[in-house]
DNA sequence: GTCTATAAGGTGATAGAC
DNA sequence: GTCTATCACCTTATAGAC
């Protein structure tokens, strides 16, 4: 981010309002679906004075993504060396769907920029969520050995809970196809689905 | 598509290496991010000449998906009520795993159509799609009944499946990231990982 | 800070020669 | 069937008045 921090309170609003915009217009559309008449217009802004707030089209994109990371890994850091082993991946696993339930743009941003190739987080995906894996992966082996856990590789264990829980917020628009519910209604089965499911596979 | 069928063997090569091609840029950088100069350079084409084979970009894309949904439905369709239910289900998700392994510019196509909002296959997902998620739910329910699976939300299992193993095709990049692996090496562990993590929450 | 007007460049699609 | 040239449109971004 070039530009300086917004100071008076009009400015923060604004700023914000944009970036909420860009959000929801983004991950609809990708970055070169999304137009700036779009989202201005859901900013409540003219092009120009959106223009004003931010250099360009994509430094709204990449204040968004970079972000996005430190929310994205939250729920990961949680997850305690000293707990009990499968409540921890549970649990893990309840905030993951339960941010795809919250925060399904900000999932379909996500996922738009690692499919074409993560141009803009590679270096993120590389450095910092790697090692956060590295460091969990050896915890997750560390109970395994312990025998508290099923031998399971813990990298594709956690590729498994990325995406079965982001897979209701990025294939929302199909799960709603098939399951037809009313509202959100749904996500309280897959929470229901996806607990018997991990402590089933999960038990050694 | 409006366009009567290529009939002479150029005709059929061009159009061929045009639908290729369009498959290799639409699937990286989506329907609005894919431009016809780089469609035709690929094809080794010019862009008036591409327009002579499809009467426009849209056509391209349609095309393309219109003739996916097929492919997407296959393995399904292979599942045999008559067959031994772990089996069967495992035989499926090995499957799956290897359409993202044959087929990732397929799979991020079909990704990315949904991404956004699947304008152009809601009718397919609502219809084919969810006609045979039914049929092979009460399939995998009478499974279940029987006592011979454990009991999981036939339809949320699904979903599992198709997450978990179109995330190696579609998060490729961030899965690369993450392993660092020589080729496609990693697509044998995950092919263990999947097998075993199925075998052990489907056991009754 | 916000607007109207417009520049500058890219992109889908067509015209017309060969 | 394939090409060069070009149109018409859209989109990002800027200029300059207020």
């Amino acid at each position: 981010m070039n530009k300086v921090r917004p100071q008076t309170r009009i400015q923060r609003k604004n700023t914000e309002a944009i970036l909420e915009a860009a959000l929801s217009v983004f991950s609809r559309a990708g970055f070169r679906g999304a137009t700036l008449d779009q989202i201005a217009r859901e900013a409540g802004l003219s092009k120009p004075n959106l223009l004003y707030y931010f250099p360009s089209k994509e430094a709204i994109h990449i204040e968004l993504l970079s972000g996005l990371m430190d929310v994205w890994l939250a729920p990961l850091h949680q997850m305690d060396e000293h707990g009990d082993p499968i409540e921890e991946i549970v649990a893990y696993v309840l905030r993951k769907l339960e941010m795809s339930r919250e925060l399904p743009n900000e999932s379909r941003l996500f996922a738009n920029e690692i499919v074409h190739g993560a141009p803009r987080i590679l270096d993120q995906i590389k450095g910092d969520l790697r090692a956060l894996v590295e460091e969990k992966a050896a915890v997750i082996q560390g109970w395994i050995d312990a025998g508290k856990l099923a031998p399971l590789e813990p990298r594709h264990l956690l590729f498994s809970i990325w995406a079965t829980t982001q897979h209701y917020a990025d294939f929302d628009v199909q799960v709603r196809g098939i399951l037809r519910p009313e509202a959100n209604a749904h996500f309280n089965d897959a929470a229901e689905f996806l607990e018997q499911f991990y402590r089933r596979a999960l038990r050694p």
